[in-house]
DNA sequence: GCCGTTTTCGGCCCGACTGTTTTCAGTCG
């Protein structure tokens, strides 16, 4: 019994082993896109299995349907079975080295019998690797130092959104100085706004690309790793690579756009092109020579397109703009066709309010004056103050005697600022799915943020119990750092999402874009869940500090990736109109 | 292995870079 995602994990494992083998690479890459269909599974797997409807999956043909069948509902297949049973059972780690494809690695293993990061880094130091047909001593290095990197990286792979952008902004500063450049910009997933980040991808439009690659080499720290005529490689002093690539600026619009990704979006665009007649790649828009042409009769150079921006590209092929955010084939391309792609994303600009912030009052570090201040600064019109609750005793939470005294301290910095503030709580959920202020004190405040702190191993029908009680709550409440997890350090908390969204539908409340670099949650595919049931949503930074107010930026990347409109986030309203919509108080009805 | 207004076969995205070659295969994104 494997669910969808164990489904799709035996599905990558059976490709792996096909292309191992040498088998076509379109059958291998079928099951790909096999495994990723499965993953974007919004129906219930075990209900398409039953009602014999897995074909009608988009990439899902008869022999895959029959494979997903068998392992969802024994974990088992033949196929894989018969697959693990030809090879040995380290093989698959090698293809993590880079440089090392299936093919490499069914040389190395005829060749040398080596079957395991292990066994290839010995081979490795006695020189075996370098006598193999097809290998030399350089590989055979660049081999060594690619296993030291796949073991340093099984730890921190991939690094924050937030410090990518952090590196990322000064190096482009630095190579829009290179002579003979006109542009350089960011692309790859932290244009996309991805949680995490592998490395940084940049574009440039220049007439000197060696200057540019020079200018790279020169940024202080960083070391040059591959250097060619339109694509340079380094890594910068922090760990992090950079690729680079250079067009001419007339191009700049096609590679940005190719650079950006993802490469399933590009996988579906291109097709979508040929269909129409064009073949697409970073070099441009060209028509596609009349069938039957020779293949080898050159390329004829009226056939490329003029493509002046990406918004001129998405024209060209017949599709309304997809911003970057939304590029991940998540229905995305679909929605452009038909045009009901959102054209009213939201942005960080459309934000009125700094939600969820914290104080010296509990665990902030910086005054109630100091964050309103630093707020107001920022433009903004209201702030929302919720410390911590009573249980929260790790974190400083209130009793409700300093509660009410918070609040006559919020009233005294009221009188010094413009900025609004409303008098707030970030209540603790308790085990059982209370929150942890009485109604009669929850019903006074201005704001509610309710959020899990504490017992977060229960198991999936426990969560689920409790946050299904706790967003049925009468107050209306701010489902806060909706799935708990920390990215790098802990997994999100096991809960069917769905259901506890229905209930806070059926209730009054709002979801939580929560903006800490390490947060980012509820993440894009639960809060198009949310937009579905019509859950308003607010975009908060959880600032702890001054500083923590300018999460609000990768708030609003994050809600733009879950498809969020302006018209859906709360605090894009002015302050009278916020907090009306988020009183807790519930309304008061005819008699 | 999937797919179909080119529809049951013959396509399937495309180009850059590296190393080991001596004309190209493999890998990567």
């Amino acid at each position: 019994m494997l669910d969808k995602f164990g489904v799709a994990r035996a599905l990558r494992e059976i490709g792996s082993l096909l292309e191992l083998e040498g088998e076509n690479p379109f059958k291998v890459r079928a099951y790909e896109t096999g495994a990723r269909a499965l993953e974007g599974l919004a129906e219930d797997l075990g209900r398409l299995v039953a009602e014999k409807r897995l074909t009608e999956v988009p990439g899902i043909g008869e022999a895959l349907a029959g494979k997903i069948t068998s392992l969802h509902t024994t974990g088992r297949s033949d196929t894989l079975d018969k697959l693990r049973a030809r090879h040995p059972p380290g093989i698959l780690e090698l293809l993590q080295v880079p440089d090392l494809g299936p093919r490499k690695v069914a040389a190395l293993n005829a060749a040398l019998g080596v079957c395991g990061l292990a066994d290839l880094e010995a081979a490795c130091r006695d020189g075996r690797v370098a006598g193999v047909k097809g290998f030399g001593e350089r590989t055979q290095a660049r081999i060594l130092a690619g296993i030291e990197r796949v073991r340093a990286q099984a730890a921190d792979r991939r690094v924050l959104l937030a410090r990518a952008l952090d590196e990322a902004e000064p190096l482009l500063a630095h190579l829009r100085g290179a002579p003979g450049t006109a542009a350089v910009e960011l692309a790859g997933s932290a244009r996309r706004g991805r949680e995490t980040v592998g490395d940084l991808d940049l574009v440039a439009a220049s007439r000197d690309p060696s200057a540019l690659s020079a200018r790279l080499g020169a940024y202080p720290g960083a070391e040059l790793l591959a250097r060619g005529e339109t694509k340079t490689t380094a890594r910068l002093g922090s760990g992090l690579q950079v690729d680079l690539r250079v067009a001419a600026p007339e191009d700049l619009a096609t590679l940005l756009h190719h650079m950006t990704g993802s490469k399933a979006h590009h996988l579906r665009l291109r097709g979508l092109a040929r269909e129409l007649g064009y073949t697409l790649s970073e070099w441009g828009l060209h028509r596609l020579p009349p069938s039957g042409t020779d293949p080898d009769t050159p390329p004829d150079p009226t056939a490329k397109v003029v493509v002046e921006s990406e918004e001129a590209l998405y024209r060209a092929l017949g599709l309304s703009y997809v911003p970057p955010e939304l590029r991940e084939d998540a229905g995305e391309l679909e929605a452009a066709g038909d045009g009901s792609l959102p054209v009213d994303l939201v942005l960080a600009e459309d934000v009125r309010g700094m939600v969820h912030c914290h104080t010296t009052w509990s665990d902030g570090r910086a005054s109630l004056e100091e964050m309103a201040r630093a707020a107001q600064a920022m433009g903004m019109e209201y702030l929302t103050v919720t410390d911590h609750s009573p249980s929260a005793g790790y974190a400083g939470g209130l009793s409700l005697d300093r509660l009410r005294r918070q609040w006559e301290e919020v009233d005294r910095v009221q009188e010094r600022v413009r900025i609004r503030l409303l008098k707030g709580t970030e209540a603790d959920i308790l085990e059982d799915g209370a929150l942890d202020w009485p109604d009669t004190v929850l019903e006074q405040l201005e704001v509610v943020v309710a959020s899990v702190h504490s017992r977060m191993r229960m198991d999936e029908e426990q969560m689920t119990r409790r946050l299904v009680r706790a967003m049925s709550a009468p107050v209306f409440k701010i489902w806060g750092h909706g799935m708990g997890r920390l990215l790098g350090e802990r997994e999100a908390y096991p809960v069917r999402v769905e259901e506890v969204l229905d209930a806070l539908a059926a209730s009054r409340g709002a979801v939580e874009v929560n903006g800490d670099p390490r947060r980012l949650d509820l993440e894009p595919r639960h809060l198009r869940a949310a937009h579905a049931r019509g859950i308003p949503v607010v975009l908060s930074v959880d600032a702890h500090d001054v500083a923590g107010l300018s999460c609000l930026r990768l708030a609003a990347l994050t809600a733009r990736r879950g498809w969020t409109r302006r018209g859906q986030v709360l605090n894009t309203l002015g302050a009278t109109e916020f907090a009306a919509a988020v009183r807790p108080s519930p309304p008061t009805g005819p008699p």
